[in-house]
DNA sequence: AATTGTCCCAACCGCCCCCTT
DNA sequence: TAAGGGGGCGGTTGGGACAAT
């Protein structure tokens, strides 16, 4: 007697016919809705889809640098509560949320080698990527995100730009006469976790990361050069962090290929979820 | 050009709580 | 008090889009 659900995806009449129907009588009682919208869904279904697509106020498209800080703030306060993280953003949905975190964090996590909900996780969000975040907020309302690769930065966390800056190993970024700048550019010392900080370099696709070995020919404006690496010989995969990490290396390099960066690594092998540091003596993320 | 692999997101599933009867 | 339905929530999946080979 109870007629055949539909599944799947929604077409422009069964939206149509929602909506219309929920402007007479409101979102509640969905079952009632479905039955007199005359659709063949479920009540759930109707709700589901009203609420994650169709409500005027559901914000589409790639969160904003302002709502992935707010994310993973509200993560870290409330964990997998989607809900509750999609009350602190206007107008996202914890269905929009939670894929966030799932495609976004979560695989950053698996990267990394680490669960998503380890301590060591954590640290690296709170210390690195939200730092970051909230860096790039500030030069993009400064107006100078088009000049942030040759500018030294304010960014935290304060102890690993010391770390960087204290250290006998060059790094930084070859000014326009491709010598190593007077100020070793913090920014290229330090990690970058996502998709909108990888654009960042995104026009240096090619450039080589030089070491004390490197071909000179190479070396041109906004290079990064490094004058020691981690391993030179990029032996080292994902599987070695753990080794890596009890050797003293609280941040380490890898990217996509499981390979660490070296002397003659190409900016090619970067991609969205590359993680990258340049600078074994940041041993501690404290 | 065809095939295969990967990513991402909309939607579903199952569990739970709350309210009504 | 128990049963049943509605709704909320977090976990999971299916499939389209795109990239890589």
């Amino acid at each position: 007697m109870t007629a055949e659900l539909r599944k799947g995806a929604w077409t422009f009449e069964e939206d149509s016919k929602l909506i219309d129907c929920i402007s007479i009588h409101g979102p509640a009682q969905w079952s009632y809705l479905a039955r007199t919208a005359g659709l063949k869904r479920t009540g759930k279904s109707c709700r589901l889809r009203w609420l994650n697509y169709l409500h005027p106020d559901v914000k589409h498209g790639n969160f904003t640098l302002e709502e992935q800080i707010r994310i993973l703030e509200l993560h870290s306060h409330w964990g997998n509560r989607w809900s509750k993280i999609a009350q602190g953003l206007q107008g996202r949905t914890d269905n929009e949320i939670k894929n966030y975190w799932r495609t976004r964090v979560q695989k950053l996590a698996n990267q990394l080698n680490c669960d998503v909900n380890s301590t060591q996780f954590r640290d690296t969000l709170s210390h690195i990527w939200l730092p970051r975040l909230r860096e790039r907020v500030q030069e993009a309302a400064a107006g100078s995100a088009q000049s942030s690769m040759v500018q030294p930065t304010n960014t935290t966390p304060t102890d690993l730009i010391a770390n960087c800056n204290n250290t006998t190993t060059g790094y930084g970024l070859l000014d326009s006469n491709c010598t190593k700048s007077e100020t070793p550019d913090q920014e290229a010392n330090q990690v970058s976790p996502a998709s909108d900080l990888i654009s960042t370099y995104g026009d240096h696709h090619g450039d080589v990361l030089l070491s004390g070995s490197n071909r000179w020919e190479n070396i041109q404006e906004g290079s990064i050069y490094t004058d020691q690496l981690i391993n030179t010989s990029a032996a080292f995969s994902i599987g070695y962090y753990s080794e890596l990490e009890e050797a003293g290396y609280g941040c380490c390099i890898f990217e996509e290929c499981n390979r660490w960066l070296g002397g003659g690594d190409s900016f090619e092998y970067l991609n969205d979820d590359s993680i990258w540091l340049m600078h074994p003596a940041a041993t501690s993320l404290e």
